[in-house]
DNA sequence: CTTATTGCGGACATTCAATATCTTTAATGA
DNA sequence: TCATTAAAGATATTGAATGTCCGCAATAAG
């Protein structure tokens, strides 16, 4: 049950992403070097995200990659189920229906308890993520880093970024 | 992110013995039988919750496990972390910390904000499962399923079950 | 005391994630 | 128009984690 890399790396670029002036892009090598991480790798991330519709790509020199959408539109669940997938952490395969003691006519109804509070909780992680947006960690992150790193983060970003 | 079928096995099994009646203890080959999965691996799960210390195993003929500690006193978060252990879904590695243009002497202090958010959803989800005990899920299981159902379960585990 | 039965731990194989490389496609700027 | 740059996609390679099985020690029954 552990969550991939790829989603760390998401949600940290993503929260550059949501820095840029809008219009701007940022290539992926520039987000890779950023975060000292191979770019390859990093390359599949975002375009899963970009499949997902999170975040947009431009081909060319003075290309790269922006917000498809308004930072506050776009929340760390969506991000993460971009890289993960939409799927329940718990896969319930109904093996009570195994039990040799069934009876033919006996009907089992609705899905199973331990299922259902499996999915229960699955439900509260997702809201978690569901009520956190892009805007509220920029909020955040203005609020609690030193001033000269935020500024020093956004001439480094400036330098690299691109188009309009 | 996909939890383990074991974790399934695990809580059907616990399901299982937390209906035994006080000290019978029940054989991996019958609850293997019962579920239909295969016994050598679902032997593993079952050695997982004996480590836990959620269950304890007797040797030998008529040997089995029953459940170490009352019914009303084992969590569904228990039994998953014994099958999934105790770490966090999302492992921050800071890579906040890789950005080319950090000074030497700029601090960075406290876990980063994308973590505090990842970390604040896995505790929803784990308060979720450490409310939910064996004995709710009994109750449960009880008034739902029908009446002949159970005695039909109770009876083929009546015969398999031994000890005391 | 022997034998059958059981849990226990370690060994094997298979799958999947993580990483790198290469080719293709498309857009920019000279 | 052409060379350059960057994303998109396909394809290996490695390594860890997951699923599967087997032999050993312990125990109770005959």
């Amino acid at each position: 049950m552990q969550l991939r890399n790829q989603v760390e790396w998401a949600l940290h670029c993503c929260s550059i992403l949501a820095g840029l002036p809008p219009g701007q892009r940022l290539s992926t090598k520039a987000l890779a070097e950023f975060h000292g991480v191979p770019k390859p790798y990093l390359s599949k991330a975002l375009q899963s995200l970009a499949q997902a519709g999170l975040i947009e790509g431009t081909l060319g020199p003075s290309g790269g990659y922006r917000l498809a959408r308004p930072a506050a539109e776009i929340s760390f669940l969506e991000i993460t189920e971009a890289i993960e997938g939409r799927a329940r952490s718990f896969a319930c395969t109904e093996i009570r229906r195994n039990a040799p003691c069934l009876r033919a006519d006996e009907q089992i109804s609705g899905p199973c308890q331990v299922a259902r509070v499996m999915w229960q909780a699955d439900e509260a992680w997702r809201a978690v993520l569901r009520s956190q947006s892009l805007a509220d960690l920029s909020a955040t992150l203005e609020a609690e880093l030193p001033e000269r790193l935020l500024a020093d983060a956004e001439a480094w970003v400036g330098a690299r970024s691109a188009g309009g």
